[in-house]
DNA sequence: CATGGTTATATTGGATCCAATATTAGCCGC
DNA sequence: GCGGCTAATATTGGATCCAATATAACCATG
């Protein structure tokens, strides 16, 4: 029995903010766009003041900026914000891995590995938003016993902003099939209990990421310009 | 007309929420005391509505919790919590001051020198607020020459969440005397470009803070329980 | 034709009001 | 006296309304 699964938040502020955190990942509102209130507040069902709060929690996050009587827009990541992002998470993510390796007890990596299949059963069905939240929980089942929440956060925000960007990599057939390869590897690493090959690997992984965005968003020929824009 | 000075009034929610960080830093705020919406909004003159906006956007940098439907809270920091911030700013901030070393101008490393100057003359007024401000002064003014926005901003906001915390390290003169010549150290090191040796000496600055504070506490022989509690 | 100013419109910012829920106080039965 | 139930109160959550300001449209003028 599914039962009452995904019951709606208690509030509707989290409600919206989950509804913001979604259109932003899918594109639906996309870096740079402004966000206008009354629209999103209508579409949603809701009032403009849940909204504004939820709005804020964004701003505090990083993923929307804030112009006073202007209003909203999208936080847009240009190629070097991107790198950025990623050397950050290279630090913070090798510390967490590092702290985590030997605190995962055995239902943390069943977790992680069936995250892993369903990384790959996502994969092979091309469903792109499923494999995208499974890769997360992978990364987050892996992550998440270290025992720092502070630090995750900080991590799960970095992961946030990239959100809107991270689905044009899974795109090509090609880079699921690397990501396949390299979850294994990191599985087993953190089988082992090898932390170094872990942070490496993960280190390797980010990096495949990063050099397929910079293709992507800035190629050397330049077909592409700017970040994925997605029409109504 | 009289002049045209920028300081012109912001909005509400930006005065309320400098309102709330000075509350925060000063202790009238104290960490795990409830935030009472219609006090702090009276007491501000402002409506419960802004007062709230400010509440999210310290809720998305994790200054306060937000219980719903029971209120927000100023987050308290345990002395784990405190240690892993530390460790956090550990990773972060050498990578900020390895990034900056090479970057500051001579204007940069002037502004260094009077944030140092004003930490000195603070000290010796006694004028606590006043050091902590330029003491954050002055290590900013060396990160912030790293060109990595995102990275300042998650150190600021490290920085922030500790910022209840930090006067009591200045408490003692001996802590005074010492935060005075590892100043003199560190930007002795600046303006040699000694990268590895301004890392260093940053670490040994912090470590000596997250001693006081373990010390403060959480002592061994266990004067003194909990955070600073402030009275009115 | 470009440009500057003026009005009209759209959009955000803030305050007040009402509803929903949590907290407390009081009461009853055991 | 103690635990649990119920009513009264306090506090937060959300919607609507009005004010302040930015943006757009328009017209006059050089």
């Amino acid at each position: 029995m599914t039962g009452l699964r995904s019951a709606r938040p208690p509030t509707v502020q989290q409600y919206v903010l989950e509804s913001l955190r979604a259109a932003i990942t899918t594109g639906e509102l996309a870096p740079g766009a402004p966000i206008r209130q009354d629209t999103v507040a209508e579409r949603l069902g809701v009032s403009r003041v849940p909204l504004r709060e939820a709005l804020k929690i964004l701003e505090g996050e990083g993923q929307v900026v804030y112009l006073p009587r202007r209003g909203y827009i999208v936080a847009e990541l240009s190629l070097e914000d991107l790198v950025e992002v990623y050397r950050i998470r290279d630090l913070l993510e090798s510390e967490a891995a590092r702290a985590a390796v030997g605190r995962l007890t055995d239902a943390d990596l069943e977790r992680v590995a069936e995250a892993q299949r369903d990384v790959e059963q996502a994969a092979t069905r091309g469903d792109l938003l499923a494999m995208t939240e499974a890769n997360r929980r992978f990364h987050f089942a892996i992550l998440g016993g270290c025992g720092m929440p502070r630090l995750l956060r900080i991590i799960r925000n970095l992961w946030d902003s990239t959100d809107a960007y991270r689905s044009v990599y899974y795109n090509t057939t090609a880079n699921r099939a690397r990501v396949e390869r390299e979850h294994r590897a990191i599985l087993a690493a953190v089988r082992r209990r090898d932390a170094d090959d872990l942070v490496r690997l993960l280190a390797v992984h980010r990096d495949h990421a990063v050099a397929a965005l910079r293709e992507i968003i800035a190629p050397p020929d330049g077909t592409a310009r700017r970040a994925p824009s997605r029409p109504e």
